[in-house]
DNA sequence: TGGATTCCATAACGGCCGGTATGTAATGTG
DNA sequence: CACATTACATACCGGCCGTTATGGAATCCA
């Protein structure tokens, strides 16, 4: 693999001699399996391949590091939660969002688990800000899905007594259940068995 | 080597200053409030009100301390997950587990969220142990629910494409996701909206 | 009263934490 | 070449971690 990335060469001074993304990467490993306080410098810099004096020179330190992790937690491991908006029905963009998190949390040999829920989870008071990060990140995207409900709603696919508030927010605690799970070590048939039985009970009108 | 036969209440030594019982409840409120590892040993001596050597004399070490404080977790603030096995439908069990959750996660002033849950969730390599025992005490306690929903089951309460395993499985989702809820500061209205969304949709035979 | 025993209080231990100072190597520019 | 600039590698910092040694205070028994 290259060294020197960078296209743009018109830097002064010593080059530097591994990628930002890729550490980013390695680094977005390290908290997604342990957490934000339990991973260290040293697990970083081990998994990274770099010093700490590079860490810190690329990317500020061990909080900006994870803001940035999850930077990249969001475009590329929750791509799907965007798709899934384009579904046709309520009921599909359901089952998109708990397919794609059964892909995302179970791949072999990579983290299990969701970023996010183990971060707003696992911190304690000294990283309140991640939290808040990790919540307001939730948030917004609760509020996309919540729009997209209200569209079915419109649409006539919900009975009376369903709200797409409330429809929402219980969606997402079957996927924080399921997150939860696959923390701990469910397998892939036991969170398909949860979304199937959430299919099950889908409300029709 | 000596006979434990007489002495009983007939103790030497200078009798502690403090009580075990009500100390172990202050670190349980640590634990549930900040997380096993998240949790410092300094944390833990201010709110029980010993000093560090009182602690490891009465209570072997921190993570000696944590399983203890599980124990009474479980015995007082999870009892009523062993009263909702005796409601007469599986239905009304769900009820009993999901407001006896909301009441557990919500009393104000007190910790929110669920202690399984975050010592699940939010230990790094340290606290193996921890998750592994937090696991296995929630195994069986899933364990007694499943047992309830196969009775269910012969009952003829469910339609054919739902399983007893499965269901509870979701059921365990939907509780686990709630907690993450309450965690990240959730409303009780909040809370309330998932079960009454998770209630309307429960399966009738 | 004089051990024996148990607890409390202070202070200290080695080790790891996140973060940095320092000196050197590699590049571009003149 | 010398110089400025940037990154590397090593070693180090103060501070907190969980844990424990030490010495005095309180109780029981003889």
């Amino acid at each position: 693999m290259e060294s020197t990335a960078t296209a743009c060469s018109a830097v002064k001074g010593r080059p530097r001699e591994f990628c930002t993304e890729q550490a980013l990467a390695a680094a977005l490993g390290v908290f997604w399996t342990k957490g934000y306080e339990a991973a260290s410098m040293a697990d970083l810099t081990s998994a990274m391949g770099i010093t700490k004096p590079s860490l810190y020179a690329a990317f500020g330190n061990k909080e900006a590091l994870f803001h940035k992790a999850l930077d990249l937690y969001e475009a590329e491991k929750l791509a799907y939660t965007r798709e899934a908006l384009n579904q046709p029905t309520a009921r599909a963009v359901a089952e998109y969002f708990m397919r794609g998190a059964i892909n995302a949390q179970c791949n072999s040999g990579g983290p299990k688990g969701c970023l996010g829920v183990i971060s707003a989870t696992a911190c304690g008071s000294e990283g309140q800000s991640i939290k808040d990060d990790v919540i307001a990140r939730r948030a917004s995207s609760q509020a996309a899905l919540v729009e997209r409900f209200d569209q079915a709603q419109r649409a006539g696919e919900f009975p009376a007594n369903i709200t797409p508030q409330a429809l929402c927010q219980y969606l997402y605690a079957i996927l924080q259940g399921m997150a939860v799970q696959a923390g701990s070590g469910a397998t892939r048939a036991e969170l398909e068995q949860v979304v199937d039985t959430s299919l099950a009970m889908w409300p029709t009108r």
